[in-house]
DNA sequence: AATGAATGAGACTTCATTCAT
DNA sequence: AATGAATGAAGTCTCATTCAT
């Protein structure tokens, strides 16, 4: 016997709305967009299994309201907050666990996975990284003492910003205290190559 | 109108097998496993749909059969040969040459979506990331002129590798030449940090 | 061309599900649990393929639920309305023939058809057999003019039992006329076997 | 890697042509003739699937072929030794033990399960029955001490015939002990009947 | 705004049977 | 006489989506 839904008096409007994108976004990171069926969507939202396609026209439009509405990073407000004069590797380190605590994991598993198949994922996975490696700059010349060419700046935070991503998604399966170790002995690599590399 | 297949007399042995599994890899790669129906892998494989589950009972053994038989990188049968003394820069690149063009592209997208749904790809991506962090670690030990601590060559090394799978995997949607040519910026970088912090 | 079902309202309520019961029921009957395809339901239920599916997740729930809520045998609600003092084997015709009334035919087939297989449908089977047993002691003993001990009242009930059972599954491809002229011999062997066991 | 089947020399003719057969009797038995696959009954046979049809033509045909080839009970060869004289009810109870054991039971199972579907179980099930009739009559006439009228002799053997198809068939499930005590006691009142109906 | 029965295309898989060797 | 790869029709089940209420 199918659990009743006692018709919500939709405390707020567009609660169920909320609700069918939290257990998406749930599930979407969970098993993947297409072994996830609209039905499980409605289930986990506890709400009938019609109202999901009255909020959206179609399952694919619920992903693409998802990249669009809920960012895997928060932008930073205080980018200059996070700069540590003098410790650019404590620097970097930091700006790690902002982006982190800012973002969804959920949601850049999600992008993640579906970068192959869907543009807006593809479009979604490309400005964040460009966004990275801008903060990344920022942070690092905020804090390196030293004046450094651009390209060295440029390709510290490229090789910065690929350690970042690398320990939150291809790492994930590992511990995560592992991962914050590992960054921390690269924050130190790469910041010892840009001391090398900058004219004093 | 039904393409009919004239009954092929096994060729050679196991020749439709082989078929299969080129067609799936492609396929799999191209749209996601749960995107890509065993018709589709009959039809690219132009066999008939039958004959896949003749040689493999489910889809989930295609992949697994995928992943077992189909390294996603071959072995370096020669590391030391990679090393460049004195450049270690350069060896590092040659290394990821070596990587790209031993191995299959397809499979390696295959692993990365498929992770977190497959324990057999997360398992497999858990060894070759071990592997290639050795043979990062080797290189670098040949090419570098000082002595470096052990856990500074291991940063190194991680730095690189994370390098190295942003650059095939992260930034698969970007230009090959602009990939190549942040992985440049990145090798001096990191082999300059390696200079700083090992003792002459 | 496909007959298209126009959208069925759902006029009564449980419309469908019952229409596909009573066509599971025929069909099971018919051609047994396994040579019938589900579409073959779907098609004499008039109802799409896909409802079906939406009713029971399973095609042996479809035969679970048949087992479990049609009565193969109604309970008879007055047993002792059907003794006829002094003329047992009467009585025992009698039982028979509202048993038969009583009763799906359908269901009784499918039982004994899918017993091997279905766990189901074998205790459905044990629990009708004690029932029938149980019924037939209760005539015996309202009819038969004589104090017969319990063991020979049950031995005339077994027998009894078996001959029903026989008639109806057994001998199910002979006449219906023929099936029951040899019932009325049982009967009356039974009952002078009774009365020559009892004490006067 | 499927196994091989080493060329069996064919020890002697039909060698093969037996195996599969038993191997088709044992399944039929045990899953029904829809639910065992051609492929089962090559691999209990253990041949290679092709031989199945090099035998049988069609999978209908082995079912066939059993039920032509293989009795459910060996016609009794000496009726006349199963009489006591004077203990009718002993007679009976052999008789049920010589059907038995002359018998194959899988068989039995097998034209039960199977006569709805296919004529030829139907038919080998109808001449059982009669066989079975006949020889019951045959047994209590030469037990009996006194003469019974035609109608009498068998409206006894039909609640025998009953009572042992009951017992192997219906009561399938049951402990052997129970049915074999159930079926002395139909025995005695099959015969006390039967001898309340005779003239002396 | 909300609901859940209804719909049918299509997914994975099974399997009797064929046939070149 | 024997073999096992090949074939395709058909089966069970899933699911996004529609729609009357």
């Amino acid at each position: 016997m199918p659990a009743r839904h006692r018709r919500r008096t939709s405390g707020a409007d567009g609660e169920s709305r909320k609700r069918i994108l939290d257990a998406a976004e749930d599930l979407f990171a969970a098993r993947g967009f297409d072994a996830t069926p609209t039905a499980a969507i409605a289930t986990r939202a506890e709400v009938p299994k019609g109202l999901v396609f009255y909020y959206f026209p179609t399952k694919e439009s619920i992903l693409t309201t998802l990249i669009a509405e809920r960012p895997s990073t928060e932008p930073l407000d205080d980018v200059a907050g996070l700069a540590v004069t003098g410790e650019p590797a404590t620097a970097l380190v930091n700006l790690d666990a902002a982006l982190d605590r800012g973002g969804r994991r959920a949601m850049r598993t999600i992008l993640w996975r579906e970068a192959d198949t869907h543009p807006a994922a593809r479009e979604h996975l490309r400005t964040l990284r460009a966004y990275l490696q801008n903060v990344t700059v920022e942070v690092l010349r905020a804090s390196a003492p030293l004046t450094a060419p651009a390209r060295v700046l440029d390709s510290c935070a490229t090789a910065w910003v690929a350690a970042m991503l690398s320990a939150a998604h291809i790492d994930r399966f590992r511990e995560r205290d592992d991962r914050i170790e590992d960054l921390r002995g690269v924050a130190r690599v790469v910041t010892a190559g840009l001391g090398a590399l900058s004219t004093p």
